[in-house]
RNA sequence: CCGGGUGUAGCGCAGUUGGUAGCGCGCAUGGUUCGGGUCCAUGAGGCCGUGGGUUCAAAUCCCGCCACUCGGACCA
């Protein structure tokens, strides 16, 4: 390893710089080019096949769940965004509008959709006139505008692809079952699939999404220990039924607003594992959205009947259904191990003469560096345990750095101090609930709230700004 | 949007007091090598981010704009 660090030099070191790590990554391991428009990224086929893992299995939970894929459009007439007070004075700023169609200047512009809660409720109030209509649990998987000042790959773009979950209840209570099951789902595939611990919380209503009455999120902590929203589950209430005319005749006879919820994760998530899992070497990706799970690697591959062993190798392990891939291209192998290790591939399997006489492969794992000779007889059954045993060990060390920088704290001058010291971290307080004490926390102590979690811990104590004596939980940190 | 930095070959960079552009890697071809980024040869590739200005002459000096980037402010 010490030998030859031309490709390590050209990462910059983690700890070093970790932005500039994250931005080197993105790139060299081709997940990500920039465009000819500021915030406009595209997905390169290795950065863009982790997102299509992941859609596979989310949606798979979405239809479990009992949701149905729809397309809407992508223009909001002026109009309709300006339905529901709150919801448009949050995202008219960043809204991006088309003036002009063809020739003609249009008689209302049309904003490209930032989010289509409002388009999902003009269309609900069509197709909403029973109680035997409801539910209505839809989902549509698209990309969205938002006009951002600044830009980073796949934290902040001013296009990102996401799905966002827009469903309609005739009871507060089912209405509030959908958002928790939401988070829920969210939250286990963060965990078993992507091995990213996640916590589960509410958001302050400063922080809540505009328009909704209650915001509930999953909150991950990167390897620099700041905080990324990973994912939100939105509880409406009826406000928006109320702003949008949206009623329902009941078993009772009686005209009802409907409850509404909508949820929505994106590529931001690819973000999220690379911050989470990566290292100087570069990428390293769970083994359950991989886009290549184990690479097949000939040694010495001129040598007689090398290149038939490795393809089959890799037929065997396709049979088997792992993502495989062989490179039989002509680099030298030392060029292809530090390849496969700066994008992230969690398994290499090396076959080369030496193991071809002991009728063994060697197999790398990315996650640890530790290597294991395998016989072929048994080449399936180690690859499938060392994946799962990967996902768990990155889930592990992914846990540690959560819990190795979690804190709690009284006052805000104890709040202030363990974020400078960590540059970043969770800290748990207790809170009085009110916005001052909040914007307080931000001015002298440098941080956001990131949720109340919802495991509360049921004591009481005093809010670290006033002094009050309060209940609530409520973790503070520094967001992505 | 405010402040700092950077824009020269695909990537990373050099380019002196202004005189019409170079290095490394990569790429192509041939050979060689192959258990941690092989070695050699040959070759292709540049409107010096963009618009204006100064000058006999601008990659170089001045002004505007754009992009990327790092900090703030604002947000999935």
């Amino acid at each position: 390893m010490a030998k030859d660090q031309r490709q390590v030099d050209a990462i910059t070191a983690r700890d070093v710089d970790f932005t500039q790590w994250f931005t080197d990554v993105c790139k060299k391991a081709e997940l990500i080019d920039y465009s000819s428009i500021k915030g406009m990224f595209i997905y390169r086929p290795y950065g863009f096949a982790i997102w299509e893992n992941m859609q596979r299995e989310l949606d798979r939970q979405f239809k479990a769940t009992g949701h149905e894929n729809v397309a809407m459009p992508m223009l909001i007439p002026e109009s309709l965004l300006q339905k529901e007070k709150d919801h448009v004075e949050g995202f008219a700023p960043e809204c991006a509008w088309v003036t002009c169609g063809g020739s003609e200047k249009l008689e209302e512009r049309y904003c490209i959709r930032p989010t289509s809660e409002t388009l999902f409720c003009e269309h609900y109030k069509n197709i909403i006139h029973s109680h035997r209509d409801l539910p209505k649990l839809y989902n549509q998987w698209c990309s969205v505008l938002r006009w951002e000042k600044t830009s980073r790959p796949f934290l902040r773009h001013r296009e990102f692809l996401w799905q966002e979950g827009h469903t309609m209840h005739a009871t507060e209570e089912e209405a509030r079952e959908e958002t928790t099951r939401m988070l829920n789902v969210y939250a286990d595939f963060c965990e078993n699939i992507l091995a990213m611990p996640v916590t589960r919380g509410r958001k302050t209503d400063k922080e809540k999404f505009n328009g909704a009455e209650e915001t509930y999120c999953i909150e991950c902590m990167m390897h620099d220990r700041k905080a990324l929203q990973a994912g939100t589950s939105h509880y409406f209430g009826d406000g928006f039924a109320k702003a949008f005319d949206i009623t329902f005749t009941g078993a009772d006879n009686q005209l009802h607003y409907p409850h509404q919820t909508s949820w929505g994760v994106s590529t931001r998530l690819i973000g999220g594992i690379i911050m989470t899992h990566g290292d100087d070497n570069g990428l390293v990706l769970p083994p359950r959205v991989a886009p290549i799970q184990a690479v097949v690697l000939p040694i010495a591959m001129h040598k007689e009947g090398v290149l038939e062993a490795a393809q089959a190798l890799r037929d065997r392990l396709a049979q088997a259904g792992i993502r495989v891939k062989l490179d039989d291209s002509d680099k030298a192998p030392g060029w292809k191990f530090a390849e496969y290790e700066m994008r992230g591939v969690p398994l290499r399997v090396e076959i080369g003469p030496k193991d071809m006489e002991k009728a063994q492969c060697c197999i790398a794992r990315r996650d640890t560096g530790e290597k294991t000779f395998v016989p072929l007889d048994q080449l399936e059954a180690a690859v499938s345990r060392l994946l799962d045993e990967i996902h768990e060990n990155m889930f592990a060390m992914a846990r540690k750095n959560l819990e190795d920088n979690t804190f709690t704290a009284e006052t805000w001058e104890q709040v202030q101090a363990i974020i400078e010291k960590n540059s970043g971290g969770f800290v748990h307080t207790k809170w009085c609930g009110s916005l001052e004490c909040e914007v307080a926390m931000k001015e002298r102590a440098g941080v956001t709230s990131r949720c109340m979690p919802l495991a509360q811990s049921g004591t009481s104590g005093t809010c670290p700004v006033c002094g009050k004596a309060c209940a609530t939980d409520i973790i503070w940190g520094i967001a992505y």
